[in-house]
DNA sequence: TCAAAAGTGTTGAGCGTACACCCATGC
DNA sequence: GCATGGGTGTACGCTCAACACTTTTGA
């Protein structure tokens, strides 16, 4: 079977550049590359659009094919079309980033023959075709857009501590945030449920639990309400 | 000449939004289809990318082909790739916006075949595909974009007055501004470089002549400034 | 009782906001 | 001299930033 058209077309390709927060890190999952180009390599998870699937459905779809990871915040990012980052032809790649919880669920590492696995994103191997300047914008979306809109939430357990969401902000900015400050920033916005529920198995005072109240969010949105850290 | 592929690709294209201000209007630029599907409609200017050529190189040559319209403020806005969204078959496209001085150059209406023109943001015609969609999106990042970015000097001339500046600002936001507080905040950024020319051709009292100092404001971003409105 | 992290309040500075009047110019 | 928009200063309230100590718990 083939396809014939009047007019070259480019390949369409989706990419994911996939955040977790493990270890006080970031972390992104990549896989090992076992056919050429780049045989060998890591490179983002990702791979070929189908004519009957949205941009997104491909994303998603790939990810459980390739990562085993289902449910998670996904958005798009940018495309990146330079004419040559591939070495076999004009491939198009719609990136995406997308955000899990790596506390709750633990990943599966490889569903199909490829290896898959999560590295520090300070410490990343190299990686294959123009991969490192997706990470990098991906890197900085993330930054952005942690600061505007409650996808933090994302990267941590449904249920955590004010502690480790404010770490959470802490690993993704890359600065250091005052307790009192953001304590009294995150729990004025009326966001945060508090449970009656606190950590376990610490050796200190157990920090008491909150989760994030969505249904909250949206109707301040309505209001003109903007998140802001 | 035919090309062949042993897996179907869907067609890619690129469309631009190109926004202009002009009496006291939001205004994008539309071209009218001249073949089906959506012949007579208004659509955005926008075509093929070819092989050889990058997505924003596409995005450039069809907007000269199509209004005549060249250097201008262009970026990509993001990438609609509904199954559905063309009625010939699978057609992706990449959306840019651009911005640009309607009242420095007077944009040739129409440079090939097709009709171009300006319409106000505000009562657009029907639009062909999902243009309508694609539309909206452009307008809520440029709104957005406007208060973080100084980008809305791309769509004044190079001189102007406070006044047409502040009044750009009110008509992207959609909200009245604060004369006194909007002078203090911008020329308070140090960013605009006072002229030793004055209007010219009003019944009053001749306002003053600005410039946009691009060179400063990249040495005070490297020095963590941030712009915003 | 010690270690370790949880939790909490206050103050000062700077910024955003609201607001009203005089000034320069062309007709 | 009048109409039109240009141009300016001040006071208040709020938010952000900086900062230290007490409490709870498990080992």
């Amino acid at each position: 079977m083939s396809y014939t058209y009047e007019y070259p077309r480019p390949a369409l390709t989706v990419d994911c550049v996939v955040f977790g927060v493990a270890e006080r890190t970031l972390k992104i999952l990549l896989i090992e590359r076992d056919v050429e180009p780049f045989a060998g390599r890591w490179a983002l998870p990702g791979g070929f659009v189908h004519m009957g699937e949205d941009l997104e459905s491909a994303a998603r779809r790939e990810l459980v094919e390739e990562t085993g990871v289902d449910k998670l915040y996904l958005e798009q990012l940018y495309t990146f079309g330079d004419v040559d980052r591939d070495p076999r032809g004009r491939v198009v790649t719609v990136a995406y980033y997308a955000l899990v919880r790596l506390a709750d669920h633990r990943v599966q590492a490889a569903t199909d023959a490829r290896d898959a696995a999560w590295f520090a994103f300070d410490d990343l191997p190299p990686l294959a075709f123009d991969h490192p300047r997706i990470v990098e914008v991906a890197r900085e979306r993330l930054r952005n857009k942690v600061r505007y809109e409650p996808i933090g939430f994302e990267l941590l357990p449904k249920k955590f501590t004010l502690t480790e969401l404010q770490t959470l902000y802490e690993i993704v900015l890359e600065r250091p945030l005052d307790k009192r400050n953001f304590r009294k920033k995150i729990l004025g916005m009326e966001l945060l449920v508090e449970l009656d529920e606190f950590e376990e198995g610490v050796a200190h005072r157990a920090a008491r639990l909150y989760r994030f109240d969505e249904r909250r969010y949206r109707r301040l949105v309505k209001r003109g309400f903007n998140f802001e850290i």
